[in-house]
DNA sequence: ATATTTAATAATAATAACTTATAATGATAT
DNA sequence: ATATCATTATAAGTTATTATTATTAAATAT
């Protein structure tokens, strides 16, 4: 058993495929397939059902998979104990961000993590939170900013602001021009979300609820508050948008905006890794610098934490 | 970096001596050598000290080795878990068994044991606590019975039974005859105890407190309860005795037997294992087997635990 | 100084891992 | 049923790695 063998076990677990595993693991397929049988001669277990289609994996494969991600992940970690000793913050590091937080999030640390780690090749990514939570899993990316609680054992969050929920309607709304409102007070027709699958929108769904019940326009899908915004302006429904992305907008259209009363409704954005703490040395410096950054410019107090996931309740938050 | 490299670094880090290390992996001196070599040169660091003698570790090797040894432990770790799924109790397996406890608690499971388990090679070892830790840590050892508890934050321990002490005086003791002693009672010059470096003699100083002001024959030093029995029959002084080595006394010498009262003093016996939990599925069989036979047989209550570790104060079970 | 112990190096043999080429298998389409 | 495609297994040969033996070098002890 090396730990290469396992590497090419995890590939194929991943891929279901050994081509496309002995394409990324940057070998031929008889190598792969070669080194899968020697370990499962070794082991003398199959690790995995060619028959069915795509490959699937043994009961016993499952097992010896969890181990191997267990042996391989120990292993990535020799390479931080080394850097760890020389305070070396360098190498490859991915960062994947949820794209309701990435345009408002991102510039605030951006540069500064830049200059500060000039042997870090920190790259990002903008994707869907089950995307990214797939990735991370995977060891594709090393540390995730997303709306949190996700509940997920495997991982570890770190809160790093609460941000409230502001409603954004037109004057042609009957809620128009109120100075507090609520949730309920939104309950209609006309609500306009990101499509299917943001996160954002589940927690909206929590929000108002019974709100799978709506019909009509609300089936409309949008990709980027942007749209959301201009539909609004347009006088064609209403939205939520979260605080940060408020700041940008027009004197007109700030009017349109309207505070829910306290405890406000707020989404808990979080800094999320893995268990395994691979690169924890780089997470520890990274996460350090957006505390520090956000700290000083996002404050929020007094809010209800709406949860991503849908049909979760919201947590009180003073 | 293979984990045959990390386990030759391993074995260097124990044996300080390429040679000696070499042997123990069943490899020429040169390669384990050139091994080694290649593996620094990986990582780019210097794991061992050559110019010191014996070999040491420099500062990074310390560390190099510590996740070295996580590595190698999990990848034992993979044929427990085909062994586990295919419900096999085999292979080898060592249990180490300190001095007072081997010849009473080893006759009550060993048969059991063996029988139950065909595919099992059970060794034992009778050695004392700090070496069997040592063994234990070093995967020498799969198992180990001692007193406890020992707060060791790599083991794990699993308390099976509470032994009270008894104590052994002669007709001539002024206290013989009395139905119920206390401890204090006993601080005299003529305490007989097992050599130092015995975790029972550890206990037995924390019951007394003070007794390193003792003097004269308290340096006496004996490495069995069977001479200490002889040596208090022959009225040269008085001892303690583990409640389960009164058993096999004649009825003269049960006379000289005194409880003390409650809560009776008493050592806390427990199955200590190593939290990397190698071999687990076997130690939870064998646990529930001891955990069996003493059940039924060894049960005391309303004592205080005394800790082998020299300076700890008592626990108070009832 | 000389013997002894121990790690490093050199030359070479054995083993293991890899590549290319090809065969076998199994599913899908004609 | 047969051809086609996708995919894994096998075979032969090459390269790379790991091992051995023999020897050298360095440090200690006598």
């Amino acid at each position: 058993m090396t730990i290469v063998q396992l590497k090419y076990a995890i590939a194929v677990a991943e891929y279901k495929n050994f081509t496309i595993a002995a394409e990324k693991c940057f070998v031929t397929q008889p190598t792969l397939s070669m080194q899968i049988q020697k370990l499962e001669d070794e082991l003398d277990v199959t690790i995995f059902d060619r028959g069915k289609k795509p490959i699937a994996l043994t009961k016993i494969g499952e097992k010896i998979i969890k181990q191997s991600k267990k042996i391989v992940s120990e292993s990535e970690k020799m390479h931080d104990v080394v850097d760890k000793d020389r305070g070396i913050i360098g190498g490859d590091f991915n960062i994947g961000i949820i794209p309701t937080i990435m345009p408002t999030l991102l510039p605030l640390f951006m540069k500064e993590l830049v200059n500060n780690y000039p042997l870090l090749k920190v790259s990002f990514f903008e994707l869907p939170t089950t995307e990214l939570l797939d990735k991370l899993k995977n060891n594709k990316l090393d540390l995730i900013i997303a709306s949190t609680p996700l509940e997920d054992d495997e991982l570890i969050e770190k809160p790093i602001y609460y941000e409230p929920f502001v409603a954004y309607l037109p004057k042609s709304n009957k809620n128009f021009g109120k100075i507090e409102i609520e949730p309920k007070d939104l309950y209609s027709h006309d609500l306009l979300l990101l499509r299917d699958g943001h996160c954002f929108r589940n927690s909206i769904e929590n929000l108002c609820f019974d709100c799978s019940e709506y019909d009509g326009k609300f089936e409309l899908k949008s990709g980027s508050f942007e749209t959301l915004i201009n539909l609004v302006d347009e006088g064609l429904g209403i939205t939520f948008l979260p605080h940060l992305h408020t700041l940008r907008l027009n004197e007109s259209q700030k009017r349109m905006l309207h505070n829910f009363k306290n405890p406000k409704p707020a989404r808990e954005v979080s800094l999320i890794y893995h268990k395994n703490e691979i690169k924890i040395h780089i997470i520890n410096e990274i996460k350090n610098l957006i505390y520090k950054v956000t700290k000083r410019k996002i404050q929020f107090s007094n809010v209800n934490i709406i949860s991503p996931i849908k049909n979760r309740e919201a947590i009180r938050l003073d």
